[in-house]
DNA sequence: TTGGGTCAAGGAGTC
DNA sequence: GACTCCTTGACCCAA
Protein backbone atom coordinates (compact mmCIF):
# COMPACT_ATOMS: atom_id res chain seq x y z
CA UNK A 1 0.00 0.00 0.00
CA UNK A 2 1.24 3.55 -0.74
CA UNK A 3 0.28 6.17 1.50
CA UNK A 4 1.22 9.73 0.87
CA UNK A 5 1.89 12.60 2.71
CA UNK A 6 3.01 16.42 2.62
CA UNK A 7 5.11 19.31 3.86
CA UNK A 8 4.33 21.54 6.65
CA UNK A 9 1.03 23.14 6.46
CA UNK A 10 -2.38 22.87 5.08
CA UNK A 11 -4.20 25.63 2.47
CA UNK A 12 -7.50 24.18 2.84
CA UNK A 13 -8.09 24.36 6.70
CA UNK A 14 -6.09 26.79 6.58
CA UNK A 15 -3.23 25.71 9.18
CA UNK A 16 0.69 26.27 9.23
CA UNK A 17 3.39 24.32 11.98
CA UNK A 18 5.91 27.14 10.60
CA UNK A 19 5.46 30.13 11.78
CA UNK A 20 8.44 32.30 12.60
CA UNK A 21 9.95 35.66 13.72
CA UNK A 22 12.69 37.69 12.91
CA UNK A 23 15.69 37.01 15.28
CA UNK A 24 15.35 40.62 16.56
CA UNK A 25 12.10 39.41 18.20
CA UNK A 26 13.90 36.47 19.76
CA UNK A 27 14.07 37.91 22.85
CA UNK A 28 10.44 38.85 23.48
CA UNK A 29 9.43 35.54 25.17
CA UNK A 30 5.90 35.83 25.20
CA UNK A 31 5.88 36.43 20.91
CA UNK A 32 7.86 32.98 21.05
CA UNK A 33 6.07 30.85 23.49
CA UNK A 34 2.36 32.37 21.57
CA UNK A 35 4.28 31.18 17.99
CA UNK A 36 5.32 28.15 19.09
CA UNK A 37 1.67 27.12 20.72
CA UNK A 38 0.44 28.50 17.04
CA UNK A 39 2.60 25.97 15.21
CA UNK A 40 1.57 22.88 17.88
CA UNK A 41 -2.03 24.06 17.37
CA UNK A 42 -1.25 24.09 13.90
CA UNK A 43 0.27 21.10 13.99
CA UNK A 44 -2.76 19.06 16.02
CA UNK A 45 -5.50 20.30 13.40
CA UNK A 46 -3.34 18.76 10.49
CA UNK A 47 -3.00 15.73 11.93
CA UNK A 48 -7.26 15.50 12.51
CA UNK A 49 -7.96 16.91 9.10
CA UNK A 50 -5.08 14.27 7.82
CA UNK A 51 -7.07 11.65 9.60
CA UNK A 52 -10.31 12.30 8.16
CA UNK A 53 -9.20 12.06 4.33
CA UNK A 54 -6.51 9.20 5.13
CA UNK A 55 -3.36 10.99 4.70
CA UNK A 56 -0.82 9.08 7.03
CA UNK A 57 2.01 10.72 6.47
CA UNK A 58 3.14 14.48 7.53
CA UNK A 59 6.19 16.62 7.39
CA UNK A 60 6.29 19.44 10.13
CA UNK A 61 7.43 22.74 9.84
CA UNK A 62 11.55 23.05 10.30
CA UNK A 63 10.19 26.55 13.00
CA UNK A 64 7.87 24.21 14.87
CA UNK A 65 10.14 25.71 17.75
CA UNK A 66 11.56 28.41 15.56
CA UNK A 67 15.43 29.60 16.91
CA UNK A 68 15.37 26.34 19.29
CA UNK A 69 18.77 25.69 18.28
CA UNK A 70 20.08 29.00 18.43
CA UNK A 71 22.13 30.18 21.39
CA UNK A 72 19.45 33.57 21.71
CA UNK A 73 16.65 30.85 22.33
CA UNK A 74 15.35 32.91 25.54
CA UNK A 75 13.16 29.70 27.59
CA UNK A 76 13.87 26.07 27.89
CA UNK A 77 11.53 25.00 25.25
CA UNK A 78 11.61 21.08 26.63
CA UNK A 79 11.02 21.90 29.72
CA UNK A 80 7.73 24.46 28.32
CA UNK A 81 6.94 22.58 25.40
CA UNK A 82 7.82 19.06 26.06
CA UNK A 83 3.82 18.02 27.49
CA UNK A 84 2.15 19.49 24.30
CA UNK A 85 4.65 17.62 22.38
CA UNK A 86 3.94 14.35 23.78
CA UNK A 87 0.17 14.90 23.66
CA UNK A 88 1.02 15.31 19.73
CA UNK A 89 3.08 12.37 19.41
CA UNK A 90 0.21 10.36 20.81
CA UNK A 91 -2.42 12.01 18.73
CA UNK A 92 -0.34 11.43 15.89
CA UNK A 93 -0.16 7.44 16.69
CA UNK A 94 -3.98 7.57 17.46
CA UNK A 95 -4.61 8.55 14.28
CA UNK A 96 -2.06 6.56 12.83
CA UNK A 97 0.29 9.75 11.26
CA UNK A 98 3.65 9.42 10.56
CA UNK A 99 5.81 12.75 11.31
CA UNK A 100 8.78 13.92 9.70
CA UNK A 101 11.27 17.40 9.53
CA UNK A 102 13.43 18.22 6.68
CA UNK A 103 16.51 21.13 7.92
CA UNK A 104 17.26 23.23 5.04
CA UNK A 105 20.31 24.00 3.12
CA UNK A 106 22.32 25.71 5.94
CA UNK A 107 22.54 22.55 8.04
CA UNK A 108 26.24 20.99 6.39
CA UNK A 109 27.45 18.91 9.15
CA UNK A 110 29.94 17.86 6.46
CA UNK A 111 31.20 21.67 6.06
CA UNK A 112 34.84 22.48 6.22
CA UNK A 113 34.26 25.12 8.91
CA UNK A 114 34.29 23.82 12.15
CA UNK A 115 32.03 26.20 13.64
CA UNK A 116 29.08 25.53 10.53
CA UNK A 117 29.17 22.01 11.19
CA UNK A 118 28.86 22.43 15.07
CA UNK A 119 26.00 24.84 14.43
CA UNK A 120 24.88 21.80 12.21
CA UNK A 121 24.70 18.98 14.61
CA UNK A 122 22.72 21.20 17.65
CA UNK A 123 20.12 21.52 15.17
CA UNK A 124 19.33 18.23 14.01
CA UNK A 125 20.04 17.73 17.98
CA UNK A 126 17.20 19.66 17.97
CA UNK A 127 14.47 17.84 16.05
CA UNK A 128 16.13 14.94 17.30
CA UNK A 129 14.48 15.99 20.97
CA UNK A 130 11.18 16.96 19.04
CA UNK A 131 10.82 13.50 17.55
CA UNK A 132 11.61 11.85 21.53
CA UNK A 133 9.02 13.85 22.76
CA UNK A 134 6.72 12.93 20.46
CA UNK A 135 7.52 9.47 21.17
CA UNK A 136 7.19 8.10 17.57
CA UNK A 137 10.05 5.78 16.65
CA UNK A 138 8.79 6.15 12.92
CA UNK A 139 9.76 9.42 12.67
CA UNK A 140 11.77 10.66 10.24
CA UNK A 141 14.70 13.29 9.90
CA UNK A 142 15.86 14.31 5.88
CA UNK A 143 18.76 15.86 5.65
CA UNK A 144 20.71 16.69 2.17
CA UNK A 145 24.14 15.48 2.47
CA UNK A 146 25.15 19.94 1.46
CA UNK A 147 28.39 20.05 -0.31
CA UNK A 148 30.62 18.60 -1.73
CA UNK A 149 33.95 21.17 -0.95
CA UNK A 150 37.20 20.17 -2.49
CA UNK A 151 36.94 16.78 -2.59
CA UNK A 152 34.29 14.35 -2.61
CA UNK A 153 35.68 11.10 -0.91
CA UNK A 154 36.86 13.27 1.89
CA UNK A 155 33.68 14.88 2.46
CA UNK A 156 32.00 11.69 2.77
CA UNK A 157 34.37 10.47 5.41
CA UNK A 158 34.18 13.80 7.28
CA UNK A 159 30.28 13.71 6.95
CA UNK A 160 30.08 10.36 8.40
CA UNK A 161 33.08 10.73 11.02
CA UNK A 162 31.00 13.88 12.16
CA UNK A 163 27.63 11.85 12.61
CA UNK A 164 28.67 8.42 13.40
CA UNK A 165 29.06 9.35 17.31
CA UNK A 166 25.22 11.46 17.17
CA UNK A 167 23.36 8.29 18.35
CA UNK A 168 20.48 10.45 19.04
CA UNK A 169 20.37 12.28 15.17
CA UNK A 170 21.07 8.46 13.81
CA UNK A 171 17.91 7.20 15.29
CA UNK A 172 15.70 9.30 12.72
CA UNK A 173 18.01 10.39 10.32
CA UNK A 174 17.66 9.53 6.77
CA UNK A 175 19.59 10.93 4.07
CA UNK A 176 18.45 12.02 0.64
CA UNK A 177 19.72 13.03 -3.05
CA UNK A 178 19.79 16.85 -4.06
CA UNK A 179 19.59 17.84 -8.00
CA UNK A 180 22.78 19.32 -8.08
CA UNK A 181 25.72 17.31 -6.20
CA UNK A 182 24.97 14.09 -4.54
CA UNK A 183 22.97 11.34 -6.38
CA UNK A 184 20.50 8.49 -5.20
CA UNK A 185 23.54 5.84 -5.44
CA UNK A 186 26.00 8.09 -3.21
CA UNK A 187 23.33 8.65 -0.81
CA UNK A 188 23.00 5.22 -0.45
CA UNK A 189 26.14 4.56 0.35
CA UNK A 190 26.93 7.07 2.57
CA UNK A 191 23.73 5.98 4.62
CA UNK A 192 24.72 2.56 4.12
CA UNK A 193 27.93 3.76 5.86
CA UNK A 194 26.24 5.82 8.71
CA UNK A 195 23.27 3.03 9.49
CA UNK A 196 20.74 4.84 8.14
CA UNK A 197 18.16 4.99 5.92
CA UNK A 198 18.38 6.47 2.12
CA UNK A 199 15.49 9.03 0.36
CA UNK A 200 14.97 8.87 -3.57
CA UNK A 201 13.67 11.94 -4.43
CA UNK A 202 12.06 11.99 -8.06
CA UNK A 203 13.04 15.09 -9.41
CA UNK A 204 15.83 15.80 -7.77
CA UNK A 205 16.67 11.80 -9.59
CA UNK A 206 15.81 13.32 -12.60
CA UNK A 207 18.09 16.03 -12.47
CA UNK A 208 21.03 14.54 -11.21
CA UNK A 209 20.45 10.43 -12.06
CA UNK A 210 24.08 9.43 -12.29
CA UNK A 211 23.14 7.35 -14.61
CA UNK A 212 20.97 5.37 -12.67
CA UNK A 213 17.10 4.77 -14.18
CA UNK A 214 14.72 5.93 -11.54
CA UNK A 215 14.11 2.00 -10.56
CA UNK A 216 17.24 1.55 -10.29
CA UNK A 217 18.09 4.28 -7.77
CA UNK A 218 14.56 2.78 -6.25
CA UNK A 219 15.87 -0.93 -6.08
CA UNK A 220 19.54 0.78 -3.88
CA UNK A 221 17.04 3.11 -1.70
CA UNK A 222 14.38 1.61 -0.82
CA UNK A 223 16.20 -1.97 0.95
CA UNK A 224 17.83 0.31 3.20
CA UNK A 225 14.88 0.77 5.15
CA UNK A 226 15.20 -2.30 6.57
CA UNK A 227 17.76 -0.75 9.41
CA UNK A 228 14.63 1.05 10.67
CA UNK A 229 11.79 -1.87 10.32
CA UNK A 230 9.88 1.10 8.28
CA UNK A 231 8.56 1.89 5.15
CA UNK A 232 9.96 3.37 2.86
CA UNK A 233 9.94 7.15 2.77
CA UNK A 234 10.16 8.18 -1.32
CA UNK A 235 10.00 11.79 -2.42
CA UNK A 236 7.83 13.57 -5.40
CA UNK A 237 7.88 16.44 -7.08
CA UNK A 238 7.22 18.31 -10.49
CA UNK A 239 9.10 20.79 -12.17
CA UNK A 240 7.48 24.07 -12.69
CA UNK A 241 7.89 24.15 -16.44
CA UNK A 242 8.08 28.17 -16.09
CA UNK A 243 10.95 28.05 -13.84
CA UNK A 244 14.80 26.91 -13.19
CA UNK A 245 15.09 23.15 -12.95
CA UNK A 246 14.31 22.14 -9.80
CA UNK A 247 11.93 24.13 -9.18
CA UNK A 248 8.49 22.93 -7.50
CA UNK A 249 5.50 22.68 -9.25
CA UNK A 250 1.79 23.68 -7.79
CA UNK A 251 0.86 20.25 -8.44
CA UNK A 252 2.45 17.05 -9.52
CA UNK A 253 2.16 15.36 -13.39
CA UNK A 254 0.68 12.22 -13.30
CA UNK A 255 2.99 10.98 -15.41
CA UNK A 256 5.58 11.50 -12.85
CA UNK A 257 3.17 9.45 -10.31
CA UNK A 258 2.46 6.93 -12.64
CA UNK A 259 6.48 6.39 -12.56
CA UNK A 260 6.74 6.36 -9.34
CA UNK A 261 4.21 3.95 -8.99
CA UNK A 262 5.46 1.94 -11.33
CA UNK A 263 8.97 1.79 -9.95
CA UNK A 264 7.90 0.57 -6.42
CA UNK A 265 6.85 -2.37 -7.72
CA UNK A 266 4.13 -2.96 -5.46
CA UNK A 267 6.36 -2.75 -2.19
CA UNK A 268 4.77 -0.48 0.57
CA UNK A 269 5.93 3.08 0.53
CA UNK A 270 5.10 6.66 2.33
CA UNK A 271 5.25 8.90 -0.62
CA UNK A 272 6.22 12.62 0.76
CA UNK A 273 4.64 14.38 -2.07
CA UNK A 274 6.32 17.51 -1.74
CA UNK A 275 4.16 20.14 -3.91
CA UNK A 276 3.38 24.10 -3.49
CA UNK A 277 0.18 23.38 -3.48
CA UNK A 278 0.47 21.05 -0.55
CA UNK A 279 -2.25 19.07 0.70
CA UNK A 280 -4.53 20.32 -2.61
CA UNK A 281 -1.51 18.48 -4.35
CA UNK A 282 -2.69 14.88 -3.98
CA UNK A 283 -6.11 15.53 -4.78
CA UNK A 284 -5.39 13.73 -8.43
CA UNK A 285 -2.95 10.75 -6.67
CA UNK A 286 -6.42 10.15 -4.74
CA UNK A 287 -6.84 11.93 -1.53
CA UNK A 288 -10.61 11.76 -0.40
CA UNK A 289 -12.34 15.02 -0.29
CA UNK A 290 -15.03 15.86 1.32
C1' DT B 1 -5.26 45.00 3.45
C1' DT B 2 -1.77 44.38 0.10
C1' DG B 3 2.77 44.21 -1.98
C1' DG B 4 7.55 44.34 -1.86
C1' DG B 5 11.82 44.01 0.57
C1' DT B 6 13.96 41.30 3.73
C1' DC B 7 15.10 37.64 6.83
C1' DA B 8 20.27 33.29 10.94
C1' DA B 9 22.33 30.35 8.49
C1' DG B 10 25.99 27.63 3.26
C1' DG B 11 27.47 26.32 -1.03
C1' DA B 12 27.80 26.42 -5.91
C1' DG B 13 27.46 28.49 -10.33
C1' DT B 14 27.80 32.65 -13.16
C1' DC B 15 29.68 36.81 -14.51
C1' DG C 1 34.37 39.40 -5.29
C1' DA C 2 29.50 40.33 -5.98
C1' DC C 3 25.34 38.38 -7.15
C1' DT C 4 21.78 34.79 -7.56
C1' DC C 5 19.49 30.72 -6.63
C1' DC C 6 17.98 26.98 -3.83
C1' DT C 7 13.16 26.87 -0.82
C1' DT C 8 10.12 24.73 4.52
C1' DG C 9 7.53 30.82 3.71
C1' DA C 10 6.72 34.32 6.81
C1' DC C 11 7.72 38.83 8.93
C1' DC C 12 7.47 43.61 8.74
C1' DC C 13 6.84 48.02 7.12
C1' DA C 14 5.11 51.37 3.95
C1' DA C 15 1.46 52.88 1.27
Amino acid sequence: MIRIGYPTQNLTIPASTNRTLRLASLSDEEKVRGLVRENLAGLRKILEWNARHQVGLFRIGQSLIPFASHPAFPYDWEVEHGDALREVGELARKLGIRLSMHPGQYIQPGSLKLEVAERSLVELRYVARVFDLIGSRDSVLVLHMGGAYEDRTTTVRRFVEKLLSESSVLRYLALENDERIWTAEEIVTTATALGVPAITDTLHHALNAGGLSLREALELSLPTWSVRDGRPKPHLSSQDPAKQPGAHSYTIDLGDWDALVDALERQDADVMVEAKGKEQALIPLGLVVE
